[in-house]
DNA sequence: CGAATAAAAGATAATAATATCTTTTTATAT
DNA sequence: ATATAAAAAGATATTATTATCTTTTATTCG
């Protein structure tokens, strides 16, 4: 009876979860490997059937690939991991967060901006940035070199 | 019957409510007006019942002043108008969100960072930069400059 | 083929965020 | 003092997010 709602980003959880989900499956991938559900549950410490959800939204974006049956289970091929972050994020909450008024303006630009908007924009642009230009290979690559878990408490 | 759903940001829409009404009341009290709940909600176009909620919020975070009775209604003292937007988002989120891990690593730091700590920390001070150097007295400021207007279709 | 494995899909449940409604308290003015 | 105005407080409703459970479909292997 355990509770899963602990972290608070300013992103979803669900981002978060593929986040992880994404890398421990690239990191497996490179070693030729597939990973099934329960093993990526425990990988990365998120529900199983949550993470199920989650992962099938995924394999229908097309950022990961998946099979069923015995010795089934996720992968990522090279044009998965050429991937940017960016979609994985759009795979989940879609990307519209990015472009969004911290005050709630609706119309918020340069022009007839929100007092925050300058500042603002330079926040998400930041982030923006950092999911284009990191590819789902680079998210394995650091895990592998730093020798990070992706589980929660590690 | 009017749907109020419809920004989207990285933070919460009572943050963004917060903002523009903390931001609405210092504008007015510095022409010396107090501003009541049925003002407030017309001109920052925010369902009054919600909103009620939030200003009580604020009022006990000692973000702003308030009085009951005929003639009563929200301001900003010289205090309050000194204070970092950064005590909004405290009295109402909390600062907990500009701590977070993306990925949602428990222990994320620079010791042990996730893939993509780094970047994701410089999203996060941009903002919270941005919201401890914003002062209210600016907010209302730029307003009156710009010739903004706080609903959000303006 | 039939049994077993694993993802996909569909249906339901719990929790948190957002929104509304009603009653109470406090202040003002007549 | 009484009536009125307005915030505070409390209770309830709606919606979105997160989580779970069950059934179906695809694949492998004996």
């Amino acid at each position: 009876m355990r509770s899963f709602l602990i972290c608070m980003t300013m992103l979803s959880k669900t981002f978060a979860y593929a986040l992880r989900a994404v890398t421990y499956v690239a990191v497996h991938s490179k070693e030729g490997k597939k990973v099934n559900l329960e093993q990526l549950s425990e990988g990365i410490d998120v529900p199983q059937p949550f993470l199920g959800k989650i992962m099938q939204d995924l394999v229908r974006q097309g950022v990961l690939k998946s099979m069923k049956g015995p010795g089934g289970g996720f992968w990522t091929d090279e044009f998965s991991l050429k991937l940017p972050a960016f979609e994985i994020l759009n795979a989940t909450d879609g990307y519209a967060v990015l472009t969004s008024c911290l005050m709630g303006k609706k119309n918020c630009n340069s022009s007839l901006p929100c007092p925050l908007h300058a500042e603002y924009a330079l926040c998400r642009d930041t982030l923006f940035d950092a999911l284009r230009n990191t590819r789902i290979s680079d998210l394995a690559q650091k895990v592998e070199a730093k020798e990070i878990f992706l589980a929660e408490d590690n």
